[in-house]
DNA sequence: AATGAATGAGCGTTCATTCAT
DNA sequence: TATGAATGAACGCTCATTCAT
């Protein structure tokens, strides 16, 4: 199978003011990736960061106005770059729709293992509950994940609406996202993952294949 | 059906030092509780909540010496509370699995779209990347819950053996935790609840039903 | 030789309000001096006095009104202390000035290598510099220290002037208490102590004896 | 007679980090300094000492990360000072012995006639009672002190023991810093310095001079 | 006689930010 | 580009003190 794994971000200054040179640039949002992933948002300070890519605190005003103006750059392309690494791997993915269900999850179920992903994530999604801006990066992340497995259902079970398409993508999408609590770097099940793995493909592919239209929304009377 | 909420946190001081008068105890930490909701845990400052309780932040440290010891017996009481919220419902559960099975995930989805879980639980998610503490009692609490899953899936399904129970109930538990970040608080799907209720109730008791022995574990030979 | 120690502090309340029960009054001055030689001025802290007597801070308002008051009631006792011990001294002492010029040169130069007396007087000094109620007791108690001197010289040398057995008694008080620096508890001379009284007991002999009228005066001419 | 006064302090910032500029980092120390003159130690505050040297309390650590720092770095320096002085008055003070020792005595003797001597001094006795680094410090200052004495004792009575000359300049020095209470700045008998110059070069001229070998520890038997 | 509860002032320290160089 | 130097605001915390009980 093939292999996915999130690059390395590649920091691309907002199109208004930052001609700055891109080597300090995305020195800076890098040494904050870092520092974020190390220390947690709670200790992602200015010089922090600064020592972690061998400035002082004032020089990185330089290249960011503000700390928040540093911090939206970094989560953007952050973000990004998730974007990213979903739409190769779906590039790649060739024309069978369940080789395509798979790939997909395996890439997120790889990625939530991952360092960088279990420990950004939850910093992310605390975020977005206070601050539009993230809300609206991590929403806008979200919805393209959940439109690939919504194409994936598509070819796979053509005859279920929209709407419910919808839901069964959130549903696999909640659950793989949600095992990075539980089977991500450092947790309880991360040495399970192979079996989670098992179950994600079996279970989503039956889902997907055998729902019947209308069943999940004709489901709602019953309850 | 039952309706399921988090009551109100009852706060009891640690066995050890805090006889303090119950009354301010428990003031500071639901004024705690209400910043930590409000404002993140970035800004979860002593004068912040003193400002919540009517008091000036000298006095917190009446009640707990430092801020550390604070925040821990907070996110004890949060975490804590949760436990109980879960052994009560499945004391009133009855004997049907079935049922059993059905009033669990309306109890955890019904609360991750409170505004309290859906805005503390990925403070936690994050804390408990840099925290022991923090990833103790986290880690506590979703063994209770896992192990709720557990006995219900024994009960419905007697002949898989515990290793998948524990995979089932993990996955299910990681599914339902996961909808938190899309269909909580303020989230893009929280509208749509009454669906994820139906496809959850749908599918994760035909998973548990129509599980064969050795069959999670089976596939692992064919991926 | 006599054995002379300064007896433990009894505290008298000043004349005018404190008619409080002795017993607390006193056990709150005990627990201010403990603390004082332990933890030194700075860091003599109400409720760390208060710890010391099993006491909460805000009880100790009730014996004194501020903790300025407590501090010079302190003081006072334990200077008062030191006037009583030099005074019980020279009244045991006998007729021969010889004998008690050694007793009392015995008696201080054993009382500076007490933990209290090494602990305490530095602070007192320290103290004198910057509060004029510490300086006028510290003074008034070398004060009678030197007038002990000044009576046992006239006696054993008639033929000096005042002007000049003030100087010479200045000049034994300094040395001695001096040696607290050096010799006192935890000082690395302290085990040198016998050679030390040795060579005080001959030399201020001597040098009492061997004055003659106008020596110490008259050498300023040759200065 | 050569004149001798300890020179103001010339702050060498430590050979590890401090290549901060030199102006700012001797203004804070010399402020410090000036405030522990002043105040004394309990009220050496970061806050005080900014506001004597026209800063803001939090450009303070831009020099010295703590205030312990500050702190030792100040004393350190101090106390260094004063090294520096006395070496330099032996340095000028010739081939005579005689002449030595007087010169030594009387740079004592003036030096602690100095409002920062009298005020320094015996908050360094205080704090060198809790704090190791400044016992370190100021005994070793003693010690060179002593050692100074020490040779001059050897070049004026040959034949006494090098045990018996640690004792009779250990005599010498306390007395002389002894007398930094009762004739320092400020203190009761400042006025009468030339009377104790003049009995102090003469008795110690004479103890020096006129000590058998064996007088000192054969006393001890005596006793 | 003692405590609980609270407060205002001040502490050392960290932080993002500014600005001249 | 980068740093040195500075600042105001806020931080967690300690302190002496007050006052009702």
């Amino acid at each position: 199978m093939a292999k996915f794994t999130v690059p390395d971000l590649k920091f691309t200054p907002r199109d208004g003011g930052n001609a700055r040179g891109h080597e300090g640039f995305e020195m800076v949002l890098k040494a904050a990736l870092q520092v974020l992933i190390d220390e947690g948002y709670k200790d992602l300070t200015l010089r922090r960061i600064a020592a972690e890519c061998g400035m002082k605190a004032s020089n990185i005003t330089y290249y960011f106005k503000t700390k928040n103006e540093l911090i939206e750059a970094l989560l953007e392309a952050v973000v990004s770059s998730y974007h990213g690494t979903i739409e190769a791997a779906m590039d790649q993915a060739g024309d069978d729709p369940e080789l395509k269900l798979e790939n997909l999850i395996t890439l997120i179920l790889e990625d939530i293992t991952t360092k960088k992903t279990t420990f950004i994530f939850p910093e992310l999604w605390a975020l977005s509950n206070h601050s539009p801006f993230v809300k609206k990066i991590v929403n806008a992340l979200y919805k393209t994940e959940r439109l690939f497995f919504d194409s994936i259902i598509k070819e796979m079970n053509p005859h279920i609406s929209a709407q419910e398409r919808e839901i069964v993508g959130l549903f696999i999408v909640a659950s793989l996202e949600g095992m990075t609590v539980f089977a991500g770097y450092g947790k309880p099940y991360k040495k399970h993952m192979p079996l989670i793995k098992n179950i994600s493909y079996k279970f989503f592919g039956e889902l997907i294949r055998n729902l019947r239209p209308g069943e999940v929304e004709g489901a709602l009377s019953a309850a």
